[in-house]
DNA sequence: CTTAGCACTCATCGGTGTCGAGTGCTAAAA
DNA sequence: TTTTAGCACTCGACACCGATGAGTGCTAAG
């Protein structure tokens, strides 16, 4: 009987969480009513506390220990109970200080958010680059670096750069480069992949007059390259800050290091969170073990999508143990994930 | 007296570090006469380890425990007695099988040099990106990506590419830019930074014809990414090998993890290693504290410059604990070192 | 429904004793 | 003079013990 959430065991609950977030040890019913002077004894605390453990949201390590929160009560927490505070307007005003200081350095952009989140949220930070759904072809440089070596820059209509090397049977001045790098401007500007693969089929030898030898090379360069890039699309994760959960207790096992280096450095775990929190609005928070992804019952991660809708896309976020800040991570993702996508509206048109 | 070290010492130091590179344990004088079958009893080797002791080379922690090596008996050991075995035959091939596969992106190449090294040598991997020793600009291209909005990309000799964005007062098209960037190329070609800042004072206003309001911005920004390149020169540096290192027994402890991401994300106690490595030939071992640098204590570097002498050059190397296998680790940096050596000199003409 | 009281549980910590690895020394053997 | 056997001594590692104290769960009274 009685096993239901009065409003007294969800401020009770909330009180638990923070202050075990707080605190990272096990909370105890005596510590909770002198500290926050509750009008109750320690002894009703216990009674509503085993009617957490009750209900899930609770659980004790051993019977003479404090309370620690489950994944459920974790969400619960997140999802009812949690103060949403944004970010303080001095904070919002430093953070978007230092974004303004590199706004002209695209490629700066996602380590900076890495770095920012990092310090913030006092967790580890990660960033894929915003990405176009497809690659767009925007524009092609031919370089002569040295005799036949030609330096290939490629630009694409997301601002991804990619940069490579051709290697030609022999050598030619940059007046001849620059010529066809031209034409292919004008062949493929704003194609997709497949448009352009076709330029080099049977279809399209009939373009007159017919594509030079540098041009073929350089196109299939090009197909390939963006082949690779549709491939890894979000694959390449940034990340940062790894220095900050060092400091938490929950790693004071260089095994937990290991195992967040390994989520980070190899997604490993992270398996379709990303292109989840690709596909949906909003922000998503993975509390432990939620989704059955067992290498991450020990840590939590808060996502979210950021970029302008349609065009060009990232995925930006936090990973840290359970026992996280949730108000303050989660306000700090909204918060870098609205400045990213303006620079990126800027950028692109909104 | 008798604190010489004669030929049967130098051998005993040799095993004893061997022995202790392997195990990570104290060795013991049972324990290598044992292993070794030597042809004395074990309270000669432990004569001759005190001996050894008292020149210096090697400590042990307490009265009852094996003997280490110290700083010194690394050095000794470095220098005069460990084995210099090259790379197999069958690694050789297939690190370069791996950086044949990446060839032509440029980009790649510390990427994969720093994950080779890191995982042939067992150790976390730094390298800095290749670098000339003054920018040279090579190319500049802008390219109209919303309105207002240009994208810049900069090309410089040593293959470095810097991309920017722009702000206009009023839009251009394409067609403009392009011949904003063909003009400034013509003028800029090969000239260091300080001939394209004379372009923008008083002295070079005498062009004709005048510079537009795009063209002094395009150069303004060059001259600054210029400068910016030349002082961040060899402060960035890409590492790897995290997940390496923590398997080893002395990181069993996360405050040395945190010494060592300090070292390598801030390059704090890395100090004047890298410029002095930059500036010698061959590879560079610095042991524990030798220098004088109290955060390496703990710790080894192995440094090797590569690249084109005089025109475009980098570091790279190993970080990992005192006890290294340092007969690896040296043949490791220096095959890759001559693998990158070779590929940038095919790139920019031996 | 709340609470005081109390028994019970369990991690933590300092202290103690034992064990074993390893050295250093000494005196005898080579 | 060098090597070696023998042995005392040192010190870390480990297990065990009991005390301590934090914290719960239960019960019976308010």
């Amino acid at each position: 009987m009685s096993a239901e959430l009065t409003e007294r065991r969800k401020q009770l609950l909330k009180l638990i969480i923070q202050e075990y977030i707080d605190t990272a040890t096990p909370v105890a019913s005596e510590v909770l009513v002198r500290k926050y002077g509750l009008p109750v004894s320690s002894a009703t605390v216990r009674n509503e506390m085993a009617v957490l453990e009750e209900l899930g949201l609770l659980t004790h390590l051993h019977t003479s220990a404090g309370r620690i929160p489950t994944d459920a009560g974790y969400r619960y927490f997140v999802e009812n109970l949690m103060d949403r505070s944004p970010l303080s307007p001095q904070e919002q005003r430093t953070i978007r200080h230092q974004f303004y200081q590199v706004r002209s350095e695209l490629d700066q952009w996602i380590h900076l958010a890495a770095a920012v989140l990092a310090r913030h949220a006092q967790a580890a930070a990660l960033v894929t680059p915003p990405r176009a759904y497809e690659a767009r072809y925007k524009h092609l440089e031919l370089i002569a670096i040295h005799e036949t070596t030609v330096l290939l820059v490629l630009v694409f209509q997301d601002g991804t750069i990619k940069q490579q090397t051709l290697t030609l049977n022999e050598s030619h001045d940059q007046e001849v480069l620059s010529r066809s790098a031209g034409r292919i401007n004008q062949l493929c500007s704003g194609r997709r992949v497949g448009e352009i693969e076709q330029l080099l089929s049977a279809e399209g030898s009939s373009i007159e007059p017919p594509l030079s030898s540098i041009e073929r090379l350089a196109l299939e360069q090009i197909v390939r390259a963006m082949h690779q890039i549709e491939e890894q699309a979000n694959e390449q994760i940034h990340h940062d800050g790894l220095l900050e959960i060092l400091s938490q207790p929950e790693f004071s096992q260089v095994e937990r290091v290991r195992q967040v280096l390994e989520i980070l450095e190899h997604g490993r775990g992270l398996g379709p969170l990303i292109p989840q929190a690709l596909a949906s609005d909003g922000i998503q928070v993975v509390i432990g073990g939620e989704h059955g992804r067992d290498e991450m019952r020990e840590y939590s991660v808060i996502l979210s999508r950021y970029g302008v809708d349609g065009s060009v896309v990232g995925v930006l976020g936090v990973l840290g143990p359970r026992r996280m800040p949730y108000p303050r991570s989660i306000s700090t993702v909204r918060y870098i994930s609205n400045v990213m996508t303006n620079l990126l509206g800027e950028l692109y048109g909104e």
